[in-house]
Formats: C-alpha cells, structure tokens, sequence
DNA sequence: TGAACAAGTGAACGCTTATTCATATATATC
DNA sequence: GATATATATGAATAAGCGTTCACTTGTTCA
C-alpha cells in the first residue's frame, strides 16, 4: 500500500475528443464535471486500503472494541507480523488510531467514516448477493 | 479483478491462540463477532472496484448522466479499450448497468450504494486532507 | 542486568491487476 | 454485399501488493 500518485498515462487531452466523441455537448459538460485525477487517486486509495479481506476483518473486530496486535492475531489466526503490517497501512490512511500502555498497543478505529463504509459495503454486498 | 475466492493463507485455529494472547476474553468474544472470511473477501472485491482512480472518475460522471463508451473515453481521456475493460470489471460486480441502442452502449450506475459509498468516501477524504 | 516478549520493519517471493496492442463481433450506412 | 465504426475481448507486459521470514526496538519483570 505504497501510498504516491500513479505515473500519469492517460492521453493528452486534445482536439480527437472532440472528434472521436458521439455526443460532443455531454462530453464537454463531463470533462467539467469529472473528479479530478488526483482526487480520484486519493480516494482510490481509501478504498484500495478497504479492499482486503484481512483489513476488513480487522475493522470489523476494531468496531466492536479497541484491541490489541496479539489479540488481533489470535482472534483471526493471523500472524503478529502480518497484522502489524496491515495496520500500518491502515494506519498511514487515517483508518485506525493506537495508544500504548507500556509494550502493548491498542488500536481503534479512527472516525465514524470507516464504520460507515464498513456497513455500506455490506449492505451492497447484501443487496448484490442476498 | 478476477471474482473469487482469494487462496486461504491463514494459520488453522489452533490453541495457540489460547496461549499468545493477552486478553483471553476479548479474543474469544472477538472471535464469534469476526467477519467470516468469505464474507470478507466478498465485501473487499467490492471495494477493489472502487479502488482505481479511472474506474472513480467513471463513476463520477455515470453518477450525473448515463454516458456511452465513446463519449466516457473522450470525456477522461483514456483510450476506448480502457474504458471498456473497467466497464467490464463494474458490471460484473453490478457497480453499473447497461443498455444498448443499436451499436451504442449507454451505462449508468446500477444502484444507490455506489453513489453512496462514493460519496461517503469523499467527505472520508475531506476529513483527513481537507 | 538480562531474559522474555509485544510490536514494528525491511527484503523477498508469488500472485494480482491496469493498461496497451491486436483482433473479433455486431450494427449502421452506402 | 461491403465498408466504417462502437464495443468487447484475449494476450502480454509492467507495476503493485500481501504474506512470510528474519531481525530490531523498546518495555517489563525477575
């Protein structure tokens, strides 16, 4: 989860657009409209730190109550190693916050955000496949 | 974005477990509330759809009109071929849906949870780099 | 002080994935 | 029927990612 923008490879805007399009009047209103690729790559990487099924069952234990590595790791049959460094990850993008008592760290979701899509996705995924 | 399921890496529940801990009780609750894995790893196929920077910024503009291919592609500019291969990953997670008019393919977004999460993940972004 | 242990980290390996290029399919127009 | 075009798809390549293993750091407690 090497957090940096992607080399950019989309083609330089020009005047094909506006020649290869079907409907030049909605393309020009889209191109307005469109999220801004480096907005689009921030948010990408929001999800792209929700889009693994180890992370996701992390935060559906964190959601519950703050816990520590071990405990994570013993409750998901995870290694230490392997959920510290998906806490890191999860870390550096805002997802979960830790406080230490003395070796030991708990970690806590970091705002009600991450809850929400939590849930959301899992009423999609329930909408999707019931 | 191949849909299945994702080779089970994880060490087998074993007492271990009981042992490496620190808090027994937690771990054991934790246990029973964690997301199943397969559940997991259905719910994190649905977030690495939305984890691309070309496939956000198809959404952001199916979530105003439906467009076609051509059109999309001029509007961001990415060749047709890309659009058309993100395309095919969005339908197969039902992200999008599609008509056909003749030769033309107008997509749009196949239900209100991805406008949702989409939206949710913004106002996410807004609060950690406003 | 020193052993035990929780957590963090770096390198490496295998697997996944986004784009490009070439080509196929299907539809409209001549 | 033949041509042009909108979309879909397969193969290939390059980049990215999650886990494991080995090791380091920092804290507790005997």
């Amino acid at each position: 989860m090497i957090i940096k923008q992607k080399k950019s490879t989309q083609a330089p805007i020009s005047d094909t657009c506006e020649i290869n399009c079907i409907h030049p009047a909605a393309v020009k209103q889209a191109r307005d409209k469109a999220l801004p690729l480096s907005t689009a790559t921030d948010l990408s990487q929001i999800f792209q730190v929700m889009a693994d099924p180890s992370r996701l069952r992390i935060i559906s234990l964190l959601a519950e109550r703050e816990l520590c590595v071990c405990d994570l790791a013993a409750a998901l049959g995870m290694s230490r190693s392997a959920v510290s460094h998906q806490l890191r990850v999860m870390r550096m993008s805002r997802l979960v916050k830790y406080r230490k008592e003395g070796r030991i760290a708990y970690y806590s979701l970091d705002d009600e955000h991450v809850s929400k899509l939590f849930t959301l996705g899992l009423d999609h995924l329930g909408h999707v496949s019931p």
